[in-house]
DNA sequence: TCCATTATTAAAGGATTGTTAAAACGTCAG
DNA sequence: CTGACGTTTTAACAATCCTTTAATAATGGA
């Protein structure tokens, strides 16, 4: 089970309009990734603003990054952010697991 | 689906100690909820704190409340946790759901 | 080596956030 | 009505966050 503080640390590396971008970007995107200028140019990012959510989410453990010649390309980690979602329903409703349903769905 | 702003919102609510130590007692506690004196009590904070954590988490959409005499009911609400995790794990991968999990485990 | 390309870092600012203390609001018992 | 209780609101301050600009690496081609 992740730590609260570690917990928060995603949530926050998340809680941010270009941040979530660029997580969601790279979900989709697999494991492979994509180069920091790559990413840049699809969401109208400054390099410098990049560079700075780029190191937020890393330090989360949401992002992993690789050197390859001049660029260097990120991927999304999904480890982190399975034990984010763990962590939150973690014994939900006093491990009655229906009520955690949503009720009129 | 959700749109990213409200996913933003919900992810900065529970992005705290304090509101992020709220949610899940509240999750645990299930459908009755807690007062808010409780709550207080439980997790160690002044009331006026609570009181401001408690309407950025209702807000996000994340908590309701019901006034029953001089108290007020806290309980979680799960809907818009489950459409932020869905949002994030949206089209994981190009659809490949095996790379969404875990390499090594 | 020299230069262009890719990416990161550092400094500055304006905006947002979290806590506290005090006051105010609603509700119920007497 | 009055007073006590539970909760919320307000104002203020320190702390943190996001963006921009400019400067600083690091890499590979000519």
């Amino acid at each position: 089970m992740m730590k609260p503080a570690q917990v928060v640390k995603a949530l926050a590396a998340l809680a941010q309009p270009t941040r979530l971008a660029i997580y969601r970007l790279l979900v989709s995107t697999g494991p492979d990734g994509l180069a920091a200028g790559q990413i840049a140019v699809k969401l109208k990012v400054s390099p410098a603003t990049l560079s700075f959510h780029f190191k937020t989410l890393s330090h989360a453990g949401l992002l992993e990054s690789r050197q390859d010649g001049r660029f260097v390309y990120y991927a999304a980690n999904f480890t982190v952010m399975h034990g984010m979602v763990d962590y939150l329903t973690e014994n939900c409703c006093g491990s009655d697991a229906n009520a955690c349903k949503t009720p009129g769905k």
